[in-house]
DNA sequence: CACCTTACTGACTGCAGAGTTAGTAAGGCG
DNA sequence: CGCCTTACTAACTCTGCAGTCAGTAAGGTG
């Protein structure tokens, strides 16, 4: 009998973080942070456990690494998007909706949101981090927006902060909703579809009347 | 030294599962299913752990005990409230809106709802039992009045579970923004003004052009 | 006032699962 | 081809907490 052709494992240390965070991102999402098992999260890496304690020093710390990952690609994404746009409101909305209903639309960041969610009193930091960086941004960036709206008489009265709520909020409920309901058997809401209806539909109520007719 | 006036303990059958749940309620809140000890919940309803066994057979029936709860009594209310509305759907949405408003304003329901979202994987049973008795309820039954309005040419064309959606997410929204943010110091959304504000901006975009007018 | 039922407690058991450690082999380097 | 570094593992320890059980006293009943 000749030695085996594949070896037990591999070293292979560039690998290891991403696909390590790729398990616990899985496991992390369907477990929530208590109940999650860093054995479980080893097996589906293809890793002992005791090598996840060679790249982080203690669950907390792997846990933080996935929200961390999760929040770095989109951070840049909301900023460069909303930064400096200087069209009109609608142009503006029409553009940015359906891609925050992109952006959301690929699984892992929905996974993230309900983690974040259901974690926030026990992990404040990673609630803090998700709020400073991304959503307190983006509503403080869109109402802004808003506000010159109004200063332009494009926008009716009423508070910027409430008109940017109920922009993306749809968005962010169809996210919720797979999470929470889709698994049991609830038909899913098509991310798109609520994009291009909503925005229609939250703009018909935000533009003056001159400019909705 | 006379015997103590009051004694180590009394016998209140009839009170304990309340104060328990209340307590469990809590609890759950603040750390999530798996990482609430029972001993906390026996100390905060003033009673010892083995009590809560006399109550409860095990820790996923005190944790569903405490969601039935919370769900029962606004089962009712939604039902009673939208079932056989016949008037003009802006008029009801005037009505529904705000008063959704004010149930999803006391805090135990949205600790509840924090709960699901976060738990909904490790208990699938509880996530159908919000889905099919409160949310899908809700949803189809406005979507149903949406399409009846649509029939009457009150309402644009549309995805009616869409519209259903457009208008009540910024609410709940806001209740998940207080439970995950306004622990970390964000400021909160205001129920009352989120209604008052998104229901005018749905229904802006909702209703038939020569209505909005 | 004596007795009995039972609501309640304190001190325990068992185990799951986070973190550790001593050892094994992959694979680069001379 | 032999040696050394180190990525990785198997098998352990130990703690924290769900669940148990024998005993205690509240308080109703005759």
């Amino acid at each position: 009998m000749s030695v085996s052709a594949s070896p037990r494992w591999r070293r292979r240390k560039q690998a290891r973080p991403a696909e390590i965070i790729a398990a616990a991102l899985e496991v992390f999402a369907e477990r929530g942070f208590a109940a999650a098992r860093l054995d479980d999260i080893a097996a589906s890496a293809g890793v002992s456990k005791a090598a996840l304690y060679l790249y982080f020093p203690t669950k907390e710390d792997l846990f933080r690494a996935v929200v961390a990952e999760a929040v770095a690609p989109n951070l840049a994404m909301v900023q460069a998007a909303v930064a400096e746009f200087d069209g009109r409101l609608e142009d503006l909305a029409r553009f940015l909706v359906p891609m925050l209903a992109k952006v959301a639309a690929n699984p892992p960041l929905g996974a993230v949101v309900k983690m974040v969610i259901g974690e926030s009193r026990n992990f404040p930091e990673l609630a803090r981090v998700w709020h400073d960086d991304l959503v307190a941004t983006a509503i403080t960036t869109i109402s802004g927006l808003i506000a010159k709206a109004q200063a332009k008489g494009e926008v009716r009265a009423g508070d910027p902060r409430i008109f940017a709520l109920s922009l993306i909020s749809p968005i962010l409920m169809s996210v919720i909703w797979r999470e929470t309901f889709v698994p049991i058997g609830a038909p899913a809401f098509d991310l798109g579809e609520v994009a291009a209806q909503h925005v229609e539909t939250a703009l018909g109520g935000m533009l003056a009347r001159e400019m909705a007719a």
